[in-house]
DNA sequence: TTCATTGTATGCTTGATTCGATACAATGGC
DNA sequence: GCCATTGTATCGAATCAAGCATACAATGAA
């Protein structure tokens, strides 16, 4: 009997959701690393082989192999030969300039949306600290 | 003699990337919404004609429709019959409640990614303040 | 009324993306 | 060495998005 049919486990969690536009390996993908930025999957901990979670999310099993694939190539995975896919002990090891650019894409859009919308900076910071809050008590979803 | 080949406006700052990822209708969109964001585009100030627009930026005048379609989607502009496309006087009238789940979105989205690369909130915030200084110095791209 | 000027509608082509089906390769416990 | 179990590779169908070409509709100044 396979460990994964018996153990209680954070992606127990994981849903995907088919008519929501977003594809389904991007929609894994970024669960899985809400569970992991959250703690809820650890460093070193596995994950199900790509088969198994096939069949719990009712998808074909190429697109767990991407969202794994996609996962690894960002590190915050790895694959060791046959045993399975693991957590990244190391933590998120995409090069700092890398990492820089993508929150400055994603602050920019932040703040163009903002300004549009007639919100200041300070109203900004502000909303930050409220979802900071929200997001980090524990709250998966919005 | 039309007004367009005469006139200055703050549209001549526009130019599009064709090789750039990002669709042409949405970079026209986003230097619109800069433009209007920042004053440079008045309430009530017509932009050009699709066609003219389109010669300039040398383009199919079905993506400067586009672009316009759907900021009029936005209520951001407005079209009057046969005169023109004009910057809507209203504000950016989209329910305040719309404005806010689209800026909560963001500001998840952000909070993920920072946390997932151990960027704190208050780096986040940092970041905003520069990015701020950045984008109100008059730059229009990054 | 005419017609220049404005935006609209529709359909096509191209390219990319997503997801699935299926066969393959590699490894390590037995 | 065998073979169960892991991930990999490759191909195909379906869908979607972007951009373009082209014909159309509406209006208002002359």
């Amino acid at each position: 009997m396979a460990q994964w049919e018996t153990t209680e486990s954070a992606v127990t969690r994981i849903r995907l959701n088919q008519k929501d536009g977003a594809p389904l390996y991007l929609q894994l993908m970024n669960q899985l690393k809400y569970l992991m930025a959250s703690g809820r999957l650890q460093p070193g901990e596995e994950l199900p082989p790509i088969r198994v979670l096939a069949e719990r999310l009712v998808v074909n099993p190429s697109t767990i192999a991407r969202a794994y694939r996609e996962l690894e190539i960002e590190r915050l995975v790895e694959k060791r030969s046959t045993h399975g896919t693991f957590v990244s002990d190391v933590g998120s090891p995409l090069a700092e300039i890398e990492q820089r650019r993508i929150l400055i894409d994603r602050v920019d859009a932040l703040l163009v949306e903002a300004k549009q919308f007639r919100v200041s900076t300070p109203g900004v910071i502000e909303l930050i600290q409220e979802r900071d809050a929200v997001l980090t008590e524990g709250n998966l979803v919005k």
